[in-house]
DNA sequence: GGATAGCGGATAGTGATACTATCCAGTTAT
DNA sequence: ATAACTGGATAGTATCACTATCCGCTATCC
């Protein structure tokens, strides 16, 4: 397959495809002369990945190149390539953590996990977000909100008992590695989405029954 | 309160004070001399719930502009303004919808929320997103997550009816739709976050457990 | 075998977004 | 009086994700 044709086949531009093999995104073709290269269906897959994590997982290209860079690693062990699709969906952190709010609204995080028996890593970006989150709760004067957070934990570690044992039914490594994070990450699009829909369905349910 | 006094309140910078300001997020102050202007904490107020809303909400400043004219408007009905929400989340749509698999997905979509009994306006954004994500997961032959899909929709659906409860629970319109907004845009970044480090510890749990 | 379409690689340009900086004439505080 | 600050306007900046153009070379079709 020659460049054109894996443009036309994955529906992107040729100049993206240029800039994502630039980047480091997609991996350079089989090169068959000083100014050809060969391209097969393992650069179409990819490039499709690289789409769906930008487009639907919201993934930046950094993002992308880090989520890609633990995928190709051969050697990681799974857990650690989760760490890094957190890392990688959780992009630039922000400035104004470290006030005392803020901390506070961490070690509550830091409290919530360790009062359901999670044991996750000390610095996970994703303790930091919850942090981010409560914090901002707080200082909006919406700590009432703060009694969902019971809920929510409880739905998303029954859920992560059956995505984690879905991607382990797969057997293969390579296979896992992907369900690993297509599940993270377009797995998260899924769940916000049917978020809102419920939403919508139950906010309208509750103000204007049906007639 | 001076616009400065404002700006070190808040901790959003003074040139960025007056950015909002242009930008028709943060309405102007009180006009007290020909370059003088009063704000008051409705003002502060507002200029928080901005900040969270684009920096742990993750919304775009025309996404902002969006929920707070919504948020003004006094005559909208609430399940309105959760529409409004929704849309300024959903951001720019996605430009490659339309293709027979997206068509196919979409109509899945519309099945799954059809199925549960739920009603939601059909142009909801969420519905589209929710094709995005499925037409994503078959592209990549991940169709095996969607089994996950059931699970989601039952658990959003709980916390849903607890989500608005929990606002209608608190009476008067003005902190309801506060509430609304806040609690379907940093209840997201709550939810998202507790899921990633669910995924973590049970990820961890089943491939190395404690010892 | 000669035109021409396409190639890989390099460099530069574009449009959107979210600020940030500077300037101004006028006002307030010391 | 003078220094600091004000609201308002305009212009500049950094980043991101592409997009366009140019180059000398090659493959392919007639």
């Amino acid at each position: 397959m020659k460049i054109s044709e894996l443009s036309r086949h994955s529906g992107v531009s040729l100049p993206t495809v240029k800039y994502y093999l630039r980047e480091g995104l997609l991996p350079a073709g089989r090169s068959t002369g000083r100014n050809q290269a060969e391209y097969d269906v393992t650069h179409l897959r990819r490039l499709r990945l690289i789409r769906a994590l930008i487009d639907v997982g919201n993934l930046s290209v950094a993002g992308v190149r880090q989520v890609l860079l633990a995928v190709d690693d051969g050697e990681l062990p799974g857990h650690h390539l989760l760490g890094t699709a957190h890392e990688a969906i959780a992009g630039v952190p922000r400035a104004d953590r470290g006030g005392p709010a803020w901390q506070a609204a961490r070690e509550e995080a830091a409290r919530i996990v360790a009062d359901r028996g999670w044991r996750v890593h000390e610095h996970a970006p994703a303790l930091d977000q919850l942090a981010d989150a409560i914090a901002a709760l707080r200082e909006l004067g919406q700590q009432d909100m703060l009694a969902m957070v019971d809920g929510y934990a409880e739905a998303t570690e029954r859920l992560a008992v059956q995505e984690v044992g879905l991607v382990l039914a797969r057997g293969d490594r390579a296979s896992m590695v992907e369900g690993l994070v297509t599940g993270t990450v377009l797995g998260e699009a899924v769940l916000t989405a049917l978020r809102r829909l419920a939403q919508e369905h139950t906010s309208a349910g509750l103000t204007e029954p049906p007639g």
